[in-house]
DNA sequence: GTCTATAGGTGGATAGAC
DNA sequence: GTCTATCCACCTATAGAC
């Protein structure tokens, strides 16, 4: 058996999207790539290693989901596609989406992995902020939003769609996700409704 | 050195203060109260049962927090004091917050562990929702929210007021807490306008 | 009630043979 | 590159002496 840096990365992938991090071990890994659980650390330097490699593939998916909504011909169609991404990502990798969003990265100096881990998600955590109020931005000055300081508008959207993705990812709201779909609509609309001239 | 579910219940919900579930181990609260680890079982059938304990003083915490926003004289103000109210337990007890709202509680019949959990958590999460209805309609029948479904309204706040908070929690904006206070405030209360009459 | 001793489990990581 | 053998750390939980 030939053991490749990506086909570990792909078993190491596999168990994180069924049950998280935890799941993640050289062990399981190295059980399902067909090696054994010391064969791993040719290729990786530690499980650390590894794991930042998984959660790497998970930011450049989430940055890909939302900039197909650039595709967009209006700045309002843009903001609509946006929220339709965020909501898709969650859904299609809601692991991912616990993982970047719903987990703790401490502000203080703590731990080399958690350093880690905070400089690789706060540029996406900022770097989706900051694409938010671009959309919001493009939307005032076409004049489907009210004039208001972007970065208000944008928080204000972005805090309502992570809460709706975030309430429905722990079963706070008690819907499959085809009715959540739903209700992930009504509800932007109506904030979006507010928002608008 | 004698030990009483109640000093053992103690240690146990410190520790769980400090770092979460995870930290909550026979043999580290077993030091904490000074026996050894073997002693617990003596109050506690086991760790599952201990936690259990933990996370129940959270939701009761939790419910008195919001229960005092009741003193308010108008619907507004009580309005006002649930969000108040919200806000201060997640700043209080992060950890506690996290673990009522931020974590998974399946809802398919999983592990016993997870079946208990999410019997305390269900209610929890539904009469946070009813409760915050509850305060919605009382403000639409004393006119100072628009009318609309009060089960709606009541959700888009809950969702920004959650949507903030667990962004705050993950660092995800990257304030220190007192500044956080004021972008909660601003935002929800520029939420609120849009629901005004 | 609390102790010591102990069983049995998971996981990360290394040394050295092949 | 991969294996076997092994060590270490940490955890839950029980049996039986005191």
């Amino acid at each position: 058996m030939s053991a490749s840096p990506q086909s570990i990365l792909a078993a190491a992938r596999e168990l994180f999207l069924e049950g998280g991090a935890e799941r993640v071990t050289m062990r399981n890994v190295a059980e399902r790539v067909g090696v054994t659980a010391t064969a791993l650390y040719r290729h990786y330097e530690n499980r650390e290693d590894l794991l930042r490699a998984v959660v790497s593939t998970g930011f450049e998916q989430f940055a890909s989901y939302l900039s197909r909504s650039l595709r967009g011909k209006t700045a309002s169609e843009r903001l609509r596609l946006s929220g339709e991404a965020y909501l898709d990502f969650a859904l299609d990798q809601p692991q991912m989406y616990r993982t970047i969003f719903m987990s703790v990265h401490p502000t203080g100096d703590c731990s080399p992995a958690q350093v880690r881990a905070q400089e690789q998600a706060e540029p996406t955590w900022s770097s989706t902020f900051t694409f938010l109020v671009d959309r919001v931005r493009d939307c005032m000055e076409e004049g489907s939003l009210k004039k208001a300081p972007a970065r208000e508008t944008g928080l204000l959207l972005w805090v309502a769609v992570h809460g709706l993705v975030s309430l429905h990812l722990v079963n706070a709201l008690g819907e499959p996700d085809a009715t959540f779909r739903r209700t992930y609509h009504a509800t932007l609309a109506r904030i979006v409704a507010g928002l608008s001239p």
